[in-house]
DNA sequence: ACCCAGGGTCGTC
DNA sequence: GACGACCCTGGG
């Protein structure tokens, strides 16, 4: 495996620290540079911004310039997705400005549901703990610049753990989860292939919600940040439930407020770019909480 | 030491 | 449709 460079010019919308900490994603870590290393399929990557240019590096199998489009979404306009969100409402305007450099990755199907099972009722540094744990144990290892980094686990590797070996990995009550739609997806019960070729997004949400661990907010999540790619999807969360209440109903106690109410005005207020309002909002609440 | 919350889902009533 | 239980861990 050689080392790969590609360095992207004068893009807009690329803030790294924007795409890697607004929640969509748990493998990519910050470097002591400002950069980030994160891996994707059966590559490390690593990249950083200087000025106006974005400087990527890599190692592994995949062509970097190719899996750098997809990944980061390169084909999708961001600026247009900003003015028309912008135009809404000062809040999304003001969260918009606060996020201006999120991009949605196209992150693979499989991973995405897992780390999403993994996610429910957790926090980040424990979700980015269990997948590290998980890929340690059940990935690949790549050697680069002198440290170990270690690939996502396979659908058939990772199918291979018992429940007992994935509580050791600190899963909890997740485990038995996680064992299951792993069982469903080697066994193509659910067909991670034929999920792709789907259009209509509320019958691939049905299909996600047969999977054991996932529940509306979970589909909502894989259907948003995996290459599934759907941007009328609004997962409701704590975080999200707290800044629509903040911002438009402004109940005296958020955890009452009806999920149904928070979707209805989410669709009304951003339509079909519901999903990536919501990755604003919830970047801005987050991070100033 | 204790308590709380965290990108919810599941089983039960 | 509402309600509580659920592993675990970092932070107050």
């Amino acid at each position: 495996m050689q080392e790969q460079k590609y360095i992207l010019k004068n893009i807009s919308s690329f803030e790294p620290k924007h795409i890697f900490e607004c929640g969509q994603c748990f493998r990519w870590e910050k470097e002591d540079d400002g950069s980030y290393t994160g891996i994707v399929k059966n590559n490390v990557i690593n990249v950083k911004k200087v000025n106006n240019e974005v400087i990527f590096y890599s190692i592994g199998a995949d062509n970097l310039e190719k899996l750098v489009k997809e990944y980061f979404d390169l084909d999708r306009n961001y600026e247009d997705i900003k003015n028309t969100l912008s135009k809404v409402d000062i809040y999304l305007e003001n969260s918009i400005n606060y996020g201006n450099g999120i991009r949605i990755l196209n992150q693979d199907l499989w991973e995405t549901i897992i780390s999403f099972i993994i996610s429910a009722n957790n926090n980040i540094p424990r979700i980015k703990g269990i997948i590290n744990r998980l890929s340690y144990k059940y990935g690949n290892k790549i050697i680069w610049n002198n440290k170990e980094y270690y690939t996502f686990p396979t659908v058939e590797s990772l199918s291979k753990a018992t429940v007992e070996e994935l509580r050791k990995t600190g899963l909890g009550f997740r485990d038995i989860r996680v064992y299951e739609t792993t069982q469903k997806i080697l066994n193509k019960q659910v067909d991670l292939e034929e999920l792709h070729k789907e259009k209509d997004t509320k019958k691939i949400r049905e299909i996600l919600l047969t999977l054991s661990g996932v529940g509306p907010k979970v589909a909502d999540c894989i259907l948003l940040f995996s290459t599934l790619k759907r941007f009328d999807v609004f997962p409701i969360d704590v975080w999200v439930r707290r800044v629509m209440n903040d911002l438009y109903i402004k109940n005296e106690d958020e955890t009452k407020v009806d999920k149904k109410e928070i979707e209805k005005i989410a669709k009304e207020k951003y339509g079909n770019l519901e999903g990536i309002a919501q990755q604003y909002l919830f970047y801005w609440k987050r991070d100033t909480a």
